[in-house]
DNA sequence: AACGCCTTTTGGTATGACCAAACTAAAAGT
DNA sequence: ACTTTTAGTTTGGTCATACCAAAAGGCGTT
């Protein structure tokens, strides 16, 4: 009942995972496999190529890693079409490993800082009204969980995440989540506190401000500011050497 | 009551293996295992850790997508300290996903623009004396290549390297890398020619011209010209809609 | 030292089995 | 009639074993 040859060009020792992976994948892509729907299970699967079940687990785990399922322990894979977040998600796993010492925090800080200078920058040249609402919501957000430091840090993020969603591109919210995600954890709640919160309202009124003003070179130094602040300010809390 | 939250996308269901995978990417972080040396042989490790082979595969595999081995079909898997390459590396797997479609590249290619206008911005006010004459040999070899497309090919990509490496941050080249082998393959060789190859220096040549002025907004301007028009280029001769 | 030959090692795959958790549906309780 | 229990059935996670072909290593010849 074994059907061997369906060995593709170059039978070569090439895992016999792949083929069963690129089958899935044009399943998933094709919308033959609904999004959100549970995988078959393995020993179907099994049946259906034509393989074993070590082959099928293998492939669902590639899948797994390209983000194309979702696995949970004792659960069915989901089917999960894939998007930026997933892609910057499936990155996490392995910037994880370059965090390690101050240097590597400091690069993805310091791509931070080069990303947000031109997103706003961009901002102030190419706002649209409804980008400017949105700033404006969100700073007032900002400024009214001033008390709360827990709630400030969700303010914050959102009034950042506003920049990042104004140059209309899906891949920029997706880097500004690996940002969050990745990098504010270590520190960023913990040495909060309302004073602090004040501070950062007031930089993010001037950056919205220079942003009103159109005023590119103004809004790019009151972001600098902002955020070379913050590091300072982690820096010398956790008493990192010197730059 | 656990709480089972981690949804993780990339990670593969298996329990035990994730502590085989722990274990085997602390000794490697810890160099233990030496980076390019090969891992232990299979039975060797299902000894080690006291496991079936079943568990220790799947470990390799999560490495695998960890980045943190490099795997070829029938040999040892390779030892791979992680490096920003390798990030870019465990993306691309994911990325190609994203580009079936001309929204897809078109939205990878736009970050690109707005990636490279703030480098030439950012290289124009602050570039050094080194970064100069890279740039000036970077693109002497552009002009000398403009008669064979494939030389021409890397010289380009060299070009814009040097801009990538100017900010001195180890994250920028690997973001470069992934835009070259995600964006360009697909189209960027097949289309070269001579003339074409001219045009590209001659924006090169103006861009880096803004640089040596320490003018930011030409040189973003430049920048901007010259990748609009390539993509430009693309588009119609690809046939493909308005924007 | 380079080449070809032979033995061992090792990764890829197939089977079959077992367990515990998840699923399902029938049975019991309200 | 509806919720809760419960018993039976799937199904994923793991183990053990076996076989094959390709890689690695040893060895003698040139």
């Amino acid at each position: 009942m074994e059907n061997r040859t369906s060995v593709e060009i170059g039978n070569d020792a090439g895992r016999a995972a792949d083929n069963v992976v690129a089958a899935l994948e044009a399943q998933i892509v094709s919308g033959q496999l609904k999004n959100k729907a549970p995988l078959p299970a393995e020993r179907e699967l099994m049946e259906q190529f034509g393989t074993s079940r070590t082959v099928i687990r293998e492939a669902i785990s590639k899948l797994s890693s390209l983000g194309l399922v979702e696995t949970r322990p004792r659960f069915r894979p989901i089917v999960r079409k894939p998007d930026y977040a997933t892609v910057l998600h499936a990155c996490g796993n392995v910037v994880q490993h370059l965090l390690t010492d101050k240097t590597g925090i400091k690069n993805l800080y310091d791509s931070r800082v080069f990303m947000e200078r031109a997103l706003v920058r961009d901002a102030a040249m190419s706002a649209r009204k409804e980008d400017i609402v949105d700033l404006k919501a969100a700073l007032e957000n900002n400024r009214n969980a001033i008390p709360d430091s827990l709630e400030f840090y969700k303010t914050d993020v959102a009034f950042h995440g506003v920049l990042y969603r104004i140059p209309r591109n899906p891949i920029f919210p997706a880097i500004h989540e690996g940002y969050t995600s990745w990098l504010a954890p270590q520190w960023d709640q913990m040495l909060r506190s309302p004073e602090r919160n004040e501070v950062n309202y007031i930089a993010h009124k001037a950056i919205l401000d220079a942003i009103l003003e159109r005023d590119p070179a103004a809004a790019e130094e009151a972001l600098t500011n902002h955020l070379k602040a913050a590091w300072e300010f982690v820096r010398v809390t956790f008493d990192w050497g010197e730059e």
